[in-house]
DNA sequence: TTAATTAATCGTAATATTGCAATATATAAA
DNA sequence: TTTATATATTGCAATATTACGATTAATTAA
């Protein structure tokens, strides 16, 4: 099959796993802590940054862009691409609440 | 190719990596979200739990132990999974450094 | 020992992802 | 208009993921 069960899961679970998975490759990750850095952040300085052809990243910026993780801006010839803030305080969020749950709960009853 | 250029990135941004890639499924977070609400968390539960079929499920749990998300402990015929507070822990405080790393920056100088 | 129960593994089909060369598109400069 | 620059898209090959039936392995109960 190789087709995820979508129907199977709420609107949220899938929305989160959408995040992760646009998170799940350490070029992405490098792409996030380059914008994170720089002031300039045009995807001509991330293809001098990063050891993958301007089609790859490219094509990393455009996943990550569907993921409402980064927004593009036109500037001239170039693009600027910086991180969307709202999402990741969303993602913050969730991860401490099951942290939090997590620590609360402590474990107790097993393992 | 299809192959992730791992020797390209920093151990920190792979490992990071792997960890968002354990948790880009639907059917892992609902298993995360199952074994954070329940006490019994033994593989059998979550299989009457999840529309999936019980080899699915083992394989889905299987990812979460490589990556460290889960412990798994033999009670007889069965096994007890639970979460790992630590690896989430770990999870959160980064996603919250990148996070505050954002609102402090501002996104001022572009987008 | 035999039968039942539970979870892991194997094999396989369908689909998705990764990476890049080549090409296309769009804007700016000459 | 032509040329240069910057990014996106296309097409393809290699590999990974998802899902499940069938089987295996390991423990418990009879």
């Amino acid at each position: 099959m190789g087709i995820t069960k979508t129907d199977a899961f709420t609107i949220n679970q899938n929305e989160i796993a959408t995040i992760f998975k646009a998170l799940a490759h350490p070029a992405r990750i490098a792409i996030i802590e380059f914008l994170l850095k720089n002031e300039k952040c045009i995807c001509g300085d991330i293809v001098d940054e990063l050891p993958l052809a301007q089609a790859t990243i490219s094509q990393h910026l455009k996943e990550l862009k569907n993921a409402d993780l980064i927004k593009g801006t036109i500037e001239g010839t170039a693009i600027c691409y910086c991180l969307n803030q709202e999402v990741f305080t969303k993602l913050n969020n969730r991860i401490s609440l099951i942290n939090n749950q997590l620590i609360t709960k402590n474990n107790s009853k097993c393992c």
